[in-house]
DNA sequence: TCTTCAATGTGTAAAAAGTACACAATTGGT
DNA sequence: ACCAATTGTGTACTTTTTACACATTGAAGA
């Protein structure tokens, strides 16, 4: 049968397209944005990065970081770009989340987005310059943004309260130091709920993925907590044992 | 401190964008598609629905179900469309997965494509007009593809593997009425892994999502098995008792 | 109709993971 | 020296997951 279907095949070959540019050149366009969604952590809150929108319609209001992707470049290499150039990072943790492309999203007309999540430590992140057009947000006390960045931010909140809790990523909020408070203190931000603080240090110690750096909290009115570190390398060789599928 | 920063853009109005339309028409503009990943169950085996390619340059090589998005459409309603067009069903399961965007992925230049997972009963569809350019492939046994379609379709396997853990799609992909025995070979093709039998009964009866329509299967050679109908009612109020996060 | 075959249908014990909860130890501040 | 606040730890209970065996049913064929 397969025979019979590639003989068939093979009679027809006018049908086939030739010049695949020719063909490409027909295919309606559509302007696409990348926008990122910068998830940081400080004082106990789960805070954004963002920017004044420069659209009058949108006065006040902030949006996402986003751009325009270049003309040869891959979607995920647009997101890390646009970190580079707004924050100076290298090196973050970055995730596509969804394509958003309500047709009325953009007040300019027909734009397609691809959102992407991504998790920095606001301590090694100085602004590139002081820029005043930028700023962290606490998430939980956002309720409207440009666009429609409040859906899409909303929705990699989601995303990321599902994805922590099935890969150590908290980590990448944290200093490199931190206390098992800390790390606690950003789950139950971004998780939105407490969480029991001896089931919760359990279930760090059974990971087995934290390295006490023998040395403790300071500038703290109470008994100090010990600092860890977390086990990159170990998590890297594991990642299947946590993780189950590599996805 | 908010106050300042607001009165601050209220003396730079001048730099804002009065006219959104004329920015995003300065936007760089991306051909770009959507790509069903249209999954089948039948003889045991799970199955994609695959097109003949018609470009000259992969002659012989499947490709995915995909069209260009419309001018003023949304990526869901655009899969919608190709599945509706290319196989006249509606109301079938559909979820974006991801995009992809190398820049080499379309041999006739810069097309980014979205991926789509959809979930189809074979038994419900019949191809729209008998179209020897459409055929189910055995997804075990497909290794090459037109475009990036098989690292796609790569792709798409793997989500459905972690998607069917969480949520009860597998239902999609099966008659109205089924044997647990057929349940449990689907798992198993998805998965490709043996499964327990007396525990992924167990773990069915325990979510109570089967209904008993006292009917037994026909047509065995051995001992019938009960048939059931998967209860998307209850499954709909109870959502988030099974999948946590509404996500 | 009796036997054989190939599946269905069911239960229990053990292990692992998750949950709830209390108290002693340490530090800073007074 | 004491108090306040938080760290660090263990145990019992519940739930979930895993491993595993045997009687039952219906079809097919002697």
């Amino acid at each position: 049968m397969k025979n019979k279907t590639i003989r068939m095949e093979e009679t027809n070959r006018s049908h086939l397209v030739q010049d695949p540019v020719k063909l490409v050149e027909t295919y309606p366009k559509v302007p696409l944005t990348v926008d990122c969604v910068v998830f940081g952590f400080e004082e106990n809150e789960l805070k954004v990065l963002l920017i004044r929108s420069d659209l009058a319609v949108f006065d006040g209001l902030w949006s996402l970081l986003g751009d325009n992707v270049g003309d040869n470049e891959e979607l995920d290499d647009a997101a890390y770009r646009i970190l580079r150039e707004r924050t100076g990072m290298e090196d973050v943790y970055l995730d596509q989340v969804r394509s958003f492309s309500h047709p009325a999203r953009h007040p300019g007309g027909r734009v397609i987005t691809v959102a992407y999540c991504s998790l920095i430590n606001i301590q090694h992140h100085q602004l590139k310059k002081i820029d005043h057009e930028l700023h962290w947000h606490n998430v939980a006390s956002l309720t409207q943004m440009a666009f429609d960045h409040f859906e899409i931010l909303t929705h990699c909140h989601k995303w990321l309260q599902k994805r922590i809790q099935e890969h150590p990523l908290g980590f990448n909020l944290l200093p490199d130091k931190f206390s098992l408070r800390e790390l606690q203190n950003l789950y139950e931000a971004i998780l939105n709920h407490q969480l029991d603080r001896r089931n919760f240090r359990k279930k760090f110690a059974s990971m087995g993925l934290l390295i006490d750096v023998n040395e403790i909290e300071n500038d703290v009115p109470h008994r100090p907590g010990k600092l860890y570190k977390f086990d990159f390398e170990k998590y890297e060789k594991n990642k299947r044992k946590w993780i189950g599928v590599d996805f």
